[in-house]
DNA sequence: TTTTGACTTTTAAATTAAAAAGGTCAAATA
DNA sequence: TATTTGACCTTTTTAATTTAAAAGTCAAAA
């Protein structure tokens, strides 16, 4: 592949995303896109074989820079709710931005083992990893007591997931105001979740 | 109203209830609960204006019998945790039970002003004021750091609600297994959130 | 007071037709 | 050879129509 051809595909998932983000993918068409680009829209077809692989690609796109800056945010100085707060942070910032591409995930749950809810998947689990990372800080700088980090992050990332999923399971637009006020629960949450890990040490029920 | 009616509108709340545990509102006919109740679809009239006032009727004693129940449990000795994890065990023994109640919930949202959301919204306010109530004991008793209620309550009560509604939103019938498990992440996070009111005090922003 | 038969209205489910979007390929262009 | 398009086909959505079933009414009988 030509680096020329490369720049055309990125510049046909800006403009694509220009659309996902304000219409969501099933009310965007390839053939708009083609429009939006000045193309033909069986053009699109020779950069991308389907409608799946290119909203994959766009979706691939938001996620790898949104799990770069969380990363950024994560190697910030702070104690574990720092940067607990701080990811939440992050989270707001990319769910105002990119919240359709959110809420259109379920619209999508039909295709099972698409290679879409792959690149989610995988991006979940890798902030899943970077939480249970900061735990297992936390835990040897004393910050908290030690105990089997899984146990001690899973209850605090089941909620903050429950509590996200509120917003995707809501079919109206939310509002700027509910989602501030969402994720200052989050942080709330967390503050009193992480203090209490600072003196609790969860039963070992094997 | 004699006796007789209020006898037999609880026979046919019974009857009716029998079907909506296992079908749901939304597969059970007016016309098949009066065939199970040996009288006439008409007949079923007499007793009740129409299917909204059964069905809410039927809900309202599943939910005050639930709420007897819970408030039982608070009473029983112990500190907040014990009440919060006894709380969940109720609703974990009512869910088991009246899931599909819990499920349809999403259906009957169109209707808005429904009688049977105000009886669910009801239920789930006095819910709240249980929680609170226990809260307050517990900064009175020294348990937890002493606080407002409201603020030291309300992350925790969203994330549980939130984490109920996973399961209210995934249309496909839970199976205990993993019905439980949700349960148990929720008596994980009361146990370490409880912990963490013991010496957090929430900053006072307003 | 309670029950039902005969009826109307409303709502949900199935069917179909039309339109729109997705997708293919061989030929043209550069 | 890499890129682009015209002509064409297939699949999916949407809208319109019908049909069946459930909800609800009412006068009259038990």
């Amino acid at each position: 592949m030509k680096p020329d051809t490369v720049i055309k595909e990125e510049l046909i998932i800006e403009t694509a995303l220009r659309r996902f983000v304000h219409f969501g993918f099933g009310k965007t068409t390839f053939s708009e896109i083609a429009k939006d680009l000045g193309i033909s829209q069986q053009n699109l077809y020779y950069y991308f074989p389907d409608k799946k692989s290119l909203v994959s690609k766009a979706v691939a796109n938001v996620m790898s820079c949104f799990l770069e800056v969380m990363q950024a945010k994560i190697n910030s100085t702070g104690d574990l709710a720092d940067k607990l707060v701080g990811m939440i942070e992050v989270k707001e910032s990319f769910f105002e931005k990119y919240f359709m591409l959110a809420v259109e995930r379920p619209y999508e749950v039909q295709y099972e083992r698409d290679e879409l809810l792959e690149i989610l998947r995988k991006a979940e689990n890798r902030q899943t990893e970077l939480v249970l990372a900061e735990f297992e800080r936390a835990m040897k700088k004393g910050e908290i007591k030690k105990q089997d980090p899984v146990k001690a992050a899973t209850p605090l990332l089941k909620a903050l997931t429950a509590m996200q999923g509120d917003y995707r399971n809501m079919h109206v637009v939310p509002d700027h105001k509910s989602i501030h006020a969402l994720f200052d629960t989050q942080k709330a949450l967390i503050a009193i979740y992480v203090s209490g890990l600072k003196n609790f040490q969860a039963p070992c029920n094997n």
